[in-house]
DNA sequence: TTCTTTGTTCCGGA
DNA sequence: GTCCGGAACAAAGA
């Protein structure tokens, strides 16, 4: 369930650790990802830098040493690890509970200087690890029709106008469609239209537009939180492994059928209803 | 055994 | 050609 504050954590907690490191080499427990990992393309890292660590929506590009990019998308289960040189697990993103067993679900291996390693485990296997040529990483099938970041300037109010002009569909459907705005998936579009107001299964075009607004403004600052919150959480887990996430507490809306309302004047119960194929929550007094 | 979870892709109909 | 909604797909745990 990474979406792309969690994508964004990762990102900046692998490239504090990785950046400028070689690649020792590499061990494939179990290519059969969402797509199969290219075994002759994975051993081509070896020997080489990662030079840099970039995200666009929710995937990751490794810049590896001349001219090679390793695209990672981490699909609901993805995670890495970080084992430094004391042989402690590190992880890289907060966002589940690991059990003990964990390891079984190790997929790939890096190994890095010293006893250094970086291990992608996946228990359900949906995410993937991709090998593009840099020149074409823009233009590659994930890329090419992606819409604007959300936490970029280009993803405004004209834009969200003209975008939603003569369409039908509901605003969930919207946020949740890459081609519209690259990033968000089924838990912050609850999240943020929960915050906002606004019933998910409304029609974009009979949205007025300070609802629109609304939108616009809650989605920055619910992702830019989640962010900052996503950094200080991974300390926790650096200190203290069993420690607990906090990431859930955040959730206002999501997960919470049956349960109150979040906000404090509202004894609402959450319902849960389905709604672009998808878990949606929402409150009947709150959300017009 | 069935249900649920997710992002992505694909397909048929309008 | 475009838009839209629904379904399929991957794997695994409950």
């Amino acid at each position: 369930m990474p979406e792309l504050p969690e994508v964004e954590v990762v990102k900046k907690s692998l490239e504090r650790k990785i950046t400028n490191l070689a690649i020792k080499g590499v061990k494939i427990n179990d290519g059969n990802l969402r797509y199969k990992v290219n075994i002759k393309q994975i051993h081509k890292l070896v020997g080489k830098t990662i030079k840099k660590i970039e995200r666009r929506s929710k995937f990751l590009i490794f810049k590896i040493e001349k001219n090679l990019d390793m695209l990672v998308h981490l699909g609901m289960t993805g995670k890495f690890f970080f084992i430094n040189n004391k042989n402690k697990k590190i992880k890289t993103s907060f966002y589940y509970n690991i059990s003990k067993n964990d390891h079984k679900h190790d997929r790939i291996i890096f190994f890095l200087k010293g006893k250094q390693k970086l291990i992608y485990n996946d228990i359900r296997k949906f995410g993937f690890i991709k090998f593009i040529d840099p020149r074409k990483t823009n233009k590659c099938l994930h890329f090419k029709k992606l819409g604007p970041e959300p936490l970029s300037k280009f993803y405004n109010f004209n834009y969200i106008k003209k975008y939603i002009l003569g369409r039908k569909r509901t605003i969930k459907d919207i946020l949740m469609d890459q081609k519209c705005v690259s990033g968000l998936g089924n838990i912050y579009v609850n999240e943020i239209l929960f915050v906002s107001g606004i019933k998910p299964v409304r029609q974009v075009n009979k949205l007025k537009d300070f609802e629109l607004k609304k939108i616009l403004f809650n989605t920055k600052k619910i992702l830019l939180k989640s962010i900052k919150f996503g950094g200080s959480s991974i300390k926790d887990f650096s200190t203290d492994e069993g420690k607990k996430g906090k990431f859930q507490q955040f959730f206002k809306i999501y997960g919470r059928e049956g349960k109150k309302c979040s906000n404090t004047d509202c004894n609402k119960k959450v319902v849960r209803i389905i709604v672009s194929n998808r878990s949606t929550f929402f409150c009947k007094r709150c959300q017009k």
